[in-house]
DNA sequence: ATTAGCACTCGGAAGAAGAGAGTGCCAGCA
DNA sequence: TGCTGGCACTCTCTTCTTCCGAGTGCTAAT
């Protein structure tokens, strides 16, 4: 059934009053804040049917209406305006953005950072799993004890290690390894370094006292490391401030489920194409997302890897400037760090709907 | 004045009870508990000159007692047990210490985390500022447009960074540089690298492109960040779980100073000699720690670094058992990373009680 | 010095009453 | 047919009151 133009509007007076006063709207309320030209009663019929139809919620018979999941998802879809920026958020943010580009995983931290300081909400960064291999291997000799190893990755980032060993070794035999390993161990994956590989390698290097499965270990876990993808959280804290969250059993719940970084992949997981993407309440995969909302923006990081921002906040959260905010954002960390295929219109506010609303069936 | 020996009993029944229970203690519990050879009219004589003391408080004239913060003062400095870890527990943190050695930042990433799990509270992992100098330079050549910055600190930490270039540079040219920059700059700190040094180093090698700056910059960066220390924050959620932290206000802003890094720096500072300190409530420097305590224990880090665990929680903490365990995580992180002087009574629990106490004068 | 007994105090729980916001429905009106 | 004002009703939230009990402090007896 076909939503009527009036019922649009009434919808996006509540869930936008909602928003604003997190304490359920009644029809007085609309009728002042909504310009439509008719009086309360006439409103509560409406709200009461779409209360039928499932678009918002009544905590008990005589309280206001609250929007439902699938309210906010109508909203989000389809009433809610698309927010720009004022000029000085933008450039506020561009100024961060701009501020350090250190090192990348410092610059997703940072990013997070950003994202929560700007939304008031919890933030979390993440860098998708991928599949890395070795693209240059190195040996520093530093003494007769000491040595580094230097990974280059395919995706251009370096791993280090310094290796302590309780025997000596000559600088002609770092040098050797080092040959040795960059002919059979770059280019390949975590599960192509084979005990096989690593024993052909030992035969041919000779007498390396073991030195061998020192860096094949040492590649491996740096490789392991490297695919696992990395999450960063920041101001948790600032979930205690929503009125939702205000039990604190509530609050720790959704805490402690993002302090768990290998779990947060599932979030990421759940579909990261398209800019901006909105996860109301139910929608969430997990259990303990189930009554927040999560709003997240994926960017180009870089040689092929998408880094992904986002933030947690309740149902009852401002999903336009948020989506607004995490865009901008998201933009700007693909201009700084994309490959060139960077988006053309950085810096206008497009934002693309989510598509799974299979709720409003 | 001299506190006599059955006060000290009855000071240390009401502590431990009311660690365990949250609950203001009354005589009679007390008479039920302690084993002391008297009725509960006596008891309360002692807890009204305890309470005049300053060693107890009332929350209201018909409550049980409550430990001021001079009272756990004074019972962490003179009555509480010093508890050993039963066999399962150190078993348990030898196996996670030896589970993962890879890097050190990670590595005190994991402590702070066991250190967390261990306890039930929050946990922060420290590492103390400290002025750092670069001992080996080294740039590795990838391709003409690539090369890597590979620094090795006097710590034996390493850095590194993957430049890439806009124009081209040839293979000699950074080995010049790598020389150039392992001769000037090796073995003095960040303020010593001067505009003056730069193009003195800039002038040596002709035709640099700008190159010698980048490295530089980068140089100072890491030397900056080296030295500013780290810090990381695990389980801040669990702060909710306790009865003094269900006040959403109040546990948000222990957990917002928990996040903020740079501040957490003034609680390392404020006296880390020693291996176990316990900070109790009002001694905090941080305001906003003014009604949580603290607990402690530092570790060598090797090469002459000092690391910092510790962990956050009500005054009702359960001192001997956190000061144990973290006493124990630290003397195994000091066996595994450090320098040889390591403590010789590994694995024997000491406490080293604090002495900051002029709290009950 | 210790103990038993007793009156007193105070906070927290439980219950009662009232206020207020909002609904649903009905009858009248354009 | 759709909108409106009016009105009774419902249900929560707040406030007030009452009551209970744990625990104290004091006193007199041992």
């Amino acid at each position: 059934m076909e939503i009527s133009q009036r019922k649009k509007k009434i919808l996006a007076a509540v869930v936008d009053e909602y928003i604003r006063s997190a304490e359920p709207v009644g029809s007085k309320t609309i009728c002042a804040k909504a310009n439509l030209g008719c009086s309360p009663a006439t409103i509560r019929n409406e709200l009461s049917e779409l209360t039928a139809l499932g678009y918002l919620e009544q905590p008990h018979t005589s309280a206001g209406r609250v929007p439902s999941p699938q309210g906010y998802r109508f909203y989000v879809n389809e009433l809610m305006e698309r927010q720009k920026l004022s000029l000085e958020e933008s450039e506020a943010i561009n100024a961060r953005l701009n501020e350090k580009m250190e090192r990348l995983d410092q610059m997703m931290a940072d990013a997070g950072k950003l994202a929560g300081q700007l939304t008031g909400y919890p933030a979390v960064a993440l860098s998708a799993p991928e599949k890395v291999t070795v693209r240059r291997f190195d040996l520093i000799y530093i003494d007769a004890n000491t040595f580094i190893i230097v990974l280059l990755m395919e995706n251009n980032k370096v791993c280090n290690k310094l290796v302590r060993l309780p025997f000596s070794v000559e600088q002609p035999m770092i040098q050797k390894l080092s040959s040795l390993f960059n002919a059979g161990f770059t280019g390949i994956g975590e599960e192509d370094i084979t005990p096989l590989l690593i024993s052909s390698t030992e035969r041919a290097a000779r007498d390396t006292m073991g030195l061998t499965s020192i860096i094949a270990a040492y590649t491996i876990s740096a490789l392991t490391q490297s695919r696992a993808g990395a999450a960063y959280v920041t101001g948790e804290s600032s979930l205690l401030q929503q009125p939702e969250f205000r039990d604190p059993d509530k609050a720790h719940r959704v805490i402690s489920y993002l302090s768990d970084s290998s779990r947060l992949m599932d979030v990421a997981n759940s579909g990261d194409r398209g800019s901006v993407k909105v996860i109301i309440g139910p929608e969430n995969v997990a259990e303990e997302l189930r009554d927040s909302s999560v709003v997240m923006a994926s960017y180009d990081a870089g040689e092929g890897q998408r880094g992904l921002i986002g933030v947690v906040g309740p149902l009852r959260m401002d999903y336009s400037a948020v989506a607004a905010k995490l865009q901008y954002i998201a933009d700007g960390l693909s201009r700084l760090l994309g490959t060139g295929e960077a988006p053309a219109g950085f810096g206008k506010m497009i934002l693309k709907g989510d598509t799974s609303d299979d709720e409003h069936g």
